[in-house]
DNA sequence: GTGAAAGCGCTAACAG
DNA sequence: CTGTTAGCGCTTTCAC
């Protein structure tokens, strides 16, 4: 293991400098700066984390903690989260993963962080958020929009994704939109209802009261809402679902009935989950940016780190992902 | 942050006594350590992992590598996979997740770790785990069977699991059986395939060629090949798919062809995927035991690092999930 | 601009 | 059994 001390002897110089020159200091002069640069990299030396971290004060560590949902549905992001994170952090940084309900010694655990990011997904991780902010470490919370001061929260506009998806139909020609919502509960549920009657809103077609049910964001949810829609006496023309597992409950009722989609009927989801490629047809839908919306929450936190605070809220747009379903 | 200098002082004795004592040393009179726990404990002391890493030139992080397939389906086991390594390693130690095609750093980044488990996938991830084979670090390998002597290996005992399906499915009065086999380089799709052929022949029933038919892993191909098989002038009773994504496929095909599952025909999946719940009907399948696997891994790295080296390679068995596909 | 010395919190000889 | 001392690799006063 090469240390800055070697170094030192090769330049002939001693490991304060190259201690300063390496970390870019306005003290040392060019020249030397150059030269322990060339040293160093011909050394292949690598700087010991733990060392700076103890005189730092730093871990050098970013910990990430999930969602635990029951359903297995937890994971769909998780991938791209780590990706995101990873590729913002420096190198010195490590992302530490857990999930929020194995946490088994918070107390202990959670300072020896310098900073935390929450991929969360559902208004259960509300206590463990709260959690979070009694404590003093930069938190970010991603994918879900929480209103605490203390905190920084990227999320995705989910109102405006819906909104685009909408007016892309109304494009197509459709002209009776029906709703089937999410968990009442959720602001998700909300936003994207708000996107979707603005659109109507603003194309001036009419809403009539009987196309909006109410759903909780499962297969079988979408199902029986969308039995409920098509036995209206006017039945709708589009679905707009408000994740993708409605969606899939709502194309095998549509199926079931015999509705050619796009043809009879056109269906709308939201998430984009990698099984919304294979579904019959392929399922248009809106997805967020988690990658970006991660990539954004890393490096909020370093600048928070870095004392460079900026503003708290952050909203990332979404995209439209069109296949066959409408 | 309370140290083992404070404990000291109010403990009246050296710190390195705290020390000893905290470490359970075998030189400290059961008496002293008595105490010193309990102050310790009383002033929540946690130790400084910076500190001790230093001195101790271990980093105590572990690093996770997962593939990254671009079909999306590399997540689908990876929460279980850090639930069980995190349920494993003892609280000093951090699990560090990484994919691995966006390894920013090889060089710097893996030196700076204890151990390595890699959740493998695909043939794909051959050349990292060469490259790691070559490092002077413990390395787990998960999920595929890897042959080289320096790396720990966790896998499932896929053909124990298929045998077990076939069994099944022997008991409930199924005679005429085909497979859709997965990519044919797969180490897994041979394993699959073996116990499914030994589960026939221990019963002796007989197996025509054209019964086996050969997928890539595909919902696509698993459509396709479910056609092949049903157009046989002599078709099947059950399709046995390697996978879950052509079991979709091969369920689709057969509900178009007007076919009911299980009554007209059975199939059979292997992965238990999320989604396999939600088809219609609910999939019958085999899953790996990927929390186990993953605690084992974790705990073969523990065993490693402390030198008490054991087997090389393990198998888990797996389990059969039984719905109404069958 | 650069160096000498101290110290981050801990463990490990070495002494007693 | 316990204490003294040194040192892990690095950053940071304080001098020069």
């Amino acid at each position: 293991m090469v240390t800055i001390k070697d170094i030192a002897k090769i330049a002939g110089v001693s490991h304060t400098t190259v201690s300063r020159a390496l970390n870019d200091s306005p003290l040392i002069k060019p020249a030397t700066k150059q030269k322990i640069g060339e040293i160093a990299r011909s050394l292949n030396y690598t700087p010991n984390v733990n060392a700076k971290s103890l005189v730092n004060q730093k871990s050098y560590i970013i910990g990430l903690y999930f969602s635990n949902l029951s359903a297995g549905t937890s994971d769909r992001f998780l991938v791209e989260v780590i990706k995101g994170i990873n590729t913002t952090l420096p190198s010195e940084y490590r992302l530490a993963v857990h999930d929020m309900t194995t946490l088994s010694h918070p107390a202990e655990e959670l300072p020896r962080m310098d900073g935390i990011i929450v991929m969360s997904q559902s208004d259960q991780d509300d206590a463990f958020i709260e959690g979070l902010s009694q404590i003093d470490l930069p938190v970010v919370v991603l994918n879900r929009q929480i209103d605490k001061p203390s905190l920084l929260n990227v999320t995705s506009n989910d109102a405006q994704g819906v909104y685009q998806a909408i007016d892309y139909a109304i494009q197509l020609g459709y002209q009776k939109f029906s709703i089937i919502e999410g968990k009442p509960t959720f602001r998700s549920s909300i936003e994207r209802k708000k996107g979707f009657l603005q659109a109507l809103a603003d194309h001036q077609i009419a809403f009539p009261k009987e196309y909006a049910v109410i759903g909780d964001y499962s297969i079988e949810s979408g199902r029986t809402c969308a039995k409920q829609l098509l036995e209206l006496a006017d039945p709708p023309e589009v679905i707009f679902c408000s994740n993708d597992d409605m969606a899939i409950g709502a194309t095998n009722t549509c199926l079931e009935k015999g509705l050619a989609i796009p043809a009879d009927i056109g269906i709308i989801g939201f998430d984009n989950i990698p099984f919304s490629k294979y579904t019959n047809p392929p399922l248009t839908t809106i997805s967020k940016p988690v990658f970006e919306m991660s990539q954004l929450g890393a490096q909020l936190l370093l600048d928070s780190l870095a004392g460079t605070v900026s503003k708290k809220q952050y909203l990332l747009d979404t995209e439209l992902t069109i296949r066959q379903s409408l």
